[in-house]
RNA sequence: GGUCCCAUCGUCUAGCGGUUAGGACACCGGGUUUUCAUCCCGGCAACAGGGGUUCGAUUCCCCUUGGGAUCACCA
C-alpha cells in the first residue's frame, strides 16, 4: 500500500475561518495517523480574486494551529512547485493530451453567446448544458479562447469516505472549461492534474464540490488517472444554522480567536468535534488522541452549527487543565499594563487564583487588575450588595475597623488569615455573607474576586490594610 | 426550478431492530464559609410527519415536509 498523502488546497482569497480550518485539520489528521504526508497547495489561478497577503495569512494560521505540512510553497518537496500559477506548463501538457485524444476543444462562442444559451434554457425551464451546443467543427485552440472538456456523459456511482455511496445521472456532466481565456486553468482542471501529479491519495474537501464530482470522475477517465479516495465534509453552518459559515457572513478568522487567548488545544479540540466524535462520551481530546482516534467514517453527514458557547466552555476547560506555568508562558501580552512592574513570581500567584475562572486569556485584565493597582473607590459595590445594603454605614464601618485591627496583627499567611477571619465571624456575630463580602469589597473594589484569604494573602498586608482603611474613611 | 446531500433535546451528539433514548454545551434549581468562577448533586429538554417491512422500529424501505449544497472563463 502506498503512503497516504492528503492536501489542503485553499485559494488565497482571504483568511481562514473555522470551516476552512476543519477541512485542513481532518486532512492533516488522516495523514498524521498513517504516517503519511500532508501537503499545502495554493490554488491561485483566479487572479482577480486574489488577496494580497492571503497566502502568508493562511500559512500563519496553519502554523499557529500546529497543522504542519510536509510540502508547500515555502517548503519545497519533490512534487513542487506548490502554487498553481507556477505549474502552468504542467496544465498545458495535460491539456494537450486531452486535445490530442479528442477530449478537449476550443470554445467558439463569446461569453455573451453562452449567456444567451443559458437564459434560453432557463426560459424553457430546462437545465442548461453547454454540451447541447457543442460545436461540430470547433476551430483549433489558440489559447485565446476557453478550452472545454469534451465530456462523455453517463451516470456514476461512487464511494465517498464520509457520505457513503453517492450517485448522479448523466445530466450532472457537462463540457466544463478546462483553461480560461486568460490562459489559467480552472480549479476543475488544475486540481485534478495536481492531485495526480502530487500523488495525492485522499481528496478531502468541502461539500460545495460534491455536485461537480461526476465531472471530475469523467475527467479522471479521459486523462487515464487513478481516482483518489474522495471524502466530502459537510459544511459548518453559521450560528443561525441557515447557511454555510462564510467570511461574508462574519465568520471570524481563526487567528482572531488565538489573539483573544483561545488555546490552540481548545481550537483543535473544538473544530474536530464539530461533526466528529469517537462514539464514546469523551469531549476533551488532545491532539495525540485525535490523531489516534480520528476516522473519516465517523464524520457526521449532516452539517453542524458553529456554537461559540461550546468553544467558550471548552477553552475554559483547557485552561483549567494545564499547568499554571504553562498558562503563564502563554499569557504574555494579556496582562493589564499595571502588571508590568511586577515580577513573575507575583504574577504566577495571581494567575493561580484566576486560572479556574478564566475562559480566555484576554479576560486577564478584568479578572486581575486590582492585584496590580488601586481601583477607584466604588461605594455602589457596598450600597448595591444585597447583604450589605441592609446595614447602616456606621455599622459597616465598625465591622471593618474590627477586621482591620485583627488583620494588623496578622502575618498574612493563608493559615493565619483564615484563622483570623473565622475568629472575626465569632467576635462580630456576623455571617460570612456579610463580613467577608465587606472585607472583600473593601480590599479589592472589584465586583468579584477569588476567595478572601487567598486574595488578601497575595495582595499583602500593606496594600490590604491601606485599602480597608480607605473604605473606612469613605463610610 | 433541475441535480445531489442531509434529518435524535435550543446546540454538538451516542444509538447501527428489543435502551427508563445516553453524554456534553446552554438554561433553571440546590450544595461547597462571601462575590464571580470551579467542583458536586438535581431538573428541563429530542427520535419532523405518514405509510410500509417485522413478533417488534429512533434504527431498514418508500412518500411528504423541512434544511443544506450546487447549477461561473470562483474555488
Amino acid at each position: 500500500m502506498s503512503v497516504i498523502r492528503t492536501r489542503f488546497a485553499p485559494s488565497p482569497t482571504g483568511y481562514l475561518h473555522v470551516g476552512g480550518i476543519r477541512t485542513a485539520l481532518f486532512a492533516w489528521l488522516v495523514a498524521r495517523q498513517s504516517g503519511g504526508q500532508f501537503i499545502l497547495r495554493i490554488e491561485d489561478t483566479d487572479r482577480a480574486r486574489e488577496v494580497q497577503g492571503a497566502e502568508a495569512h493562511i500559512i500563519e494560521s496553519l502554523r499557529a494551529l500546529g497543522l504542519d505540512y510536509d510540502e508547500g510553497p515555502d517548503l519545497p518537496g519533490e512534487y513542487g512547485p506548490y502554487r498553481q500559477t507556477e505549474r502552468l506548463d504542467t496544465y498545458k501538457t495535460w491539456a494537450q493530451v486531452l486535445i490530442d485524444s479528442g477530449r478537449a476543444y476550443a470554445d467558439p462562442y463569446s461569453a455573451e453567446e453562452v449567456q444567451a444559451f443559458r437564459e434560453q434554457a432557463q426560459k424553457n425551464k430546462k437545465p442548461f448544458l453547454y454540451r447541447n451546443h457543442r460545436p461540430e467543427n470547433p476551430p483549433a485552440w489558440d489559447g485565446t479562447t476557453p478550452l472545454r472538456f469534451k465530456s462523455d456523459p453517463k451516470s456514476y456511482e461512487w464511494p465517498d469516505a464520509v457520505m457513503g455511496d453517492l450517485h448522479a445521472g448523466a445530466e450532472a456532466i457537462d463540457d466544463f472549461i478546462l483553461v480560461k481565456s486568460d490562459g489559467f486553468p480552472t480549479y476543475n482542471f488544475a486540481h485534478i492534474v495536481d492531485d495526480h501529479e502530487m500523488a495525492i491519495t485522499h481528496v478531502i474537501r468541502g461539500q460545495e464540490f460534491i455536485a461537480s464530482v461526476p465531472n471530475y470522475l469523467n475527467l479522471y477517465e479521459a486523462l487515464g488517472f487513478e481516482r483518489p479516495v474522495l471524502a466530502t465534509m459537510p459544511h459548518i453552518l453559521n450560528e443561525q444554522g441557515n447557511k454555510k459559515l462564510s467570511k461574508r457572513d462574519g465568520a471570524k478568522d481563526v487567528l482572531d480567536y488565538l489573539r483573544d487567548g483561545y488555546l490552540v488545544e481548545a481550537m483543535i479540540n473544538f473544530i474536530a468535534s464539530l461533526g466528529w466524535n469517537d462514539g464514546t462520551t469523551q469531549e476533551i481530546f488532545s491532539r495525540e488522541e485525535l490523531i489516534q482516534k480520528f476516522s473519516l467514517e465517523r464524520v457526521q453527514k449532516a452539517g453542524a452549527r458553529f456554537d461559540e458557547q461550546r468553544l467558550h466552555w471548552m477553552n475554559g476547560a483547557w485552561i483549567r487543565s494545564l499547568d499554571t506555568g504553562d498558562i503563564y508562558a502563554r499569557s504574555q501580552g494579556y496582562w493589564p499594563s499595571a502588571a508590568d512592574s511586577y515580577d513573575e513570581a507575583y504574577k504566577l500567584q495571581v494567575l493561580a487564583l484566576v486560572q479556574e475562572r478564566m475562559k480566555y486569556l484576554a479576560e486577564l485584565p478584568e479578572l486581575t487588575s486590582f492585584f496590580f493597582e488601586d481601583l477607584p473607590l466604588n461605594m455602589e459595590l457596598i450600597d448595591g450588595n444585597k447583604q450589605l445594603k441592609k446595614f447602616e454605614h456606621s455599622e459597616l464601618r465598625s465591622l471593618l475597623e474590627q477586621a482591620k485591627a485583627s488583620l494588623e496583627e496578622s502575618d498574612f499567611s493563608i493559615e493565619d488569615l483564615t484563622t483570623r477571619l473565622n475568629q472575626l465571624l465569632d467576635t462580630t456575630g456576623q455571617k460570612p455573607g456579610v463580613l467577608f463580602s465587606l472585607i472583600r469589597i473593601a480590599s479589592t473594589q472589584a465586583p468579584f474576586s477569588p476567595s478572601l484569604a487567598d486574595t488578601l494573602h497575595v495582595l499583602g498586608k500593606e496594600r490590604s490594610l491601606t485599602r480597608v482603611h480607605a473604605t473606612i474613611e469613605a463610610l
